[in-house]
DNA sequence: ATCGTAAAGTTGTATATACAACTGATATGA
DNA sequence: TCATATCAGTTGTATATACAACTTTACGAT
């Protein structure tokens, strides 16, 4: 039995492989540093945007981040759990005071992961992040 | 309250953030397109890896994937579950036929997926990914 | 040859992710 | 007003991911 296409296929050009093996090594990167606050890279991520924003629903919350909205109400869930959001005037979605005090503890932290991933993606790396970036956003309109 | 550190800082610029996003939005895409033959990205990409190179154990997959050696071991249950690999020459692992003639029928489909991704990349996209994960590897040896 | 250590593999647990299906709210047209 | 249809939010289920702890295997020194 023979395989033509898969003789042809050459799996190292594989696109969602190559974003698999950036995503984990640099979310491994990410939780090294902030793990001993308790918050997960995702959960960061979402404290980031309600830090700045107030009153956004879970639907504006999912356009932000890209994120399908079962998963954005899980994650959710954890921090309000926690105290650090609060769903008070749902559904408008508001960060607490100790969401964000706790956030602030946290940034020394997340400063060291940034650090240390812009000193292996230099200033070339982070541009490519940008650049791919703002590709890939275009097919989310 | 006031938060000097948390207002000092542009969460905008967090490449967890940015890393995230693009694996969730480059993810979904692939999956989009490969799903209706039962396959899930990282399924693909373990198939992929073993129709080239025989006779890999789980630590040499974990070291080619940047894989934590728990999760190798469950997305490979899997596979062996269906007969797509085997541990009959136990701890080295093997694609079976039944494997490589799923893999060859699903092909289409991934090159569906890349043609997708490459329109949005464009080819200075496509080089930002080899440019980042080039780096990130420098940090994994 | 055996004992001890180190490495590989497995299992328990928690979060992240998405799809499908359901619920509830809201808005719109007859 | 009411019926319906759409949209936001929630819940069920499955895979992906990693850390910690455990088991098993392999290996090296004496």
């Amino acid at each position: 039995m023979n395989y033509p296409l898969l003789e042809a296929t050459d799996p190292t050009t594989c696109l969602s492989g190559k974003m698999s093996r950036i995503s984990r090594i640099t979310a491994n990167i990410f939780r090294k540093h902030i793990k001993e606050y308790g918050l997960s890279n995702s959960q960061m991520s979402l404290l980031f945007v309600l830090s700045k924003r107030r009153d956004l629903t879970q639907k504006e919350l999912c356009d932000i981040l890209f994120m399908e909205k079962s998963t954005l109400n899980r994650n959710l869930k954890r921090l309000v759990d926690q105290k650090y959001v609060t769903k008070k005037d749902f559904p408008a979605l508001n960060i607490t005071e100790t969401g964000k005090a706790h956030l602030e503890k946290a940034i020394p932290a997340w400063r060291k992961a940034m650090k240390e991933i812009r000193s292996l993606l230099l200033a070339d790396g982070e541009e490519a992040v940008d650049t791919i970036l703002t590709k890939l956003k275009q097919s989310q309109l």
